[in-house]
DNA sequence: CGGAATCCGTAATGATACTG
DNA sequence: CAGTATCATTACGGATTCCG
């Protein structure tokens, strides 16, 4: 009587969704960060520099920035290549297990991004709802 | 020389990630909060009571629940069902376009899951990365 | 049982300024 | 250019309390 789409892909998450602290809930909040997703896709396409990938990811801070290429690096998603020179060049690209990633991740951007306009129009979202008192 | 995985999607993300402020990113941001994917995921193979939803995301809190569910409900993924009986029943389930969602999301999470043991032993992870001065 | 409302501490985030 | 450091702000999240 299983015919859950979780069945379907070979994993069950059958009791709960996940057990409260395992490594799959870390490294999906790492994934799932605000800005973990964005700068993902921006190096799904090529390898960018440091400023080519700030001005990519419009609006995210160079804090955000740093913070966010520092996990996805020590995940092995992404791989930072500097260069020793004058003035320094530094180039980020995703790994062979972030390519495997971002397989997965672009399907569901995807999606999001052709149905958004709907989802947003249906109930005008919080942004308007929250002038109510 | 178009090889990247976004072209392969037929959705090219070609110069920047996403405009700012748009639709896309506010849908993204509910979908991909820290309890949105685990409750999308909870609901994935079968509509859930408050409690067993509750019980099933291990380690969400009322508030937490209560917030993502009107999210997501508001978005159009979620359906909620009160039948207006003592003591009163809720239950909770994906909508056409929900399921059309947890399609996309459940790859990603077997996939996160299936490797995240190596992902987060490849390093240590901030866990106990934070332990030092 | 299924919430909504309130309070409050923590942690995430962003603008700015500064350094190698 | 590629960051790091500092600080002000905000929003997240939990515990508690009350309502239908």
């Amino acid at each position: 009587m299983d015919t859950s789409l979780a069945s379907l892909n070979g994993f069950g998450f059958t009791d709960g969704v996940l057990p409260s602290a395992c490594p799959t809930r870390i490294v999906l909040n790492h994934v799932t960060s605000t800005w973990g997703v964005l700068v993902l896709v921006a190096l799904s396409q090529s390898g960018l520099r440091w400023g080519e990938l700030r001005r990519t990811v419009q609006g995210i801070s160079e804090k955000m920035l740093a913070q966010t290429l520092r996990t996805l690096e020590a995940d092995g998603f992404v791989l930072r290549t500097a260069q020793p020179t004058i003035p320094p060049r530094v180039d980020y690209s995703l790994t062979d297990r972030g390519r495997d990633l971002t397989e997965h991740l672009l399907p569901l951007m995807s999606w999001i991004a052709a149905n958004a306009d709907d989802i947003v129009g249906a109930d005008a979202e919080q942004a308007s709802a929250a002038v109510r008192p």
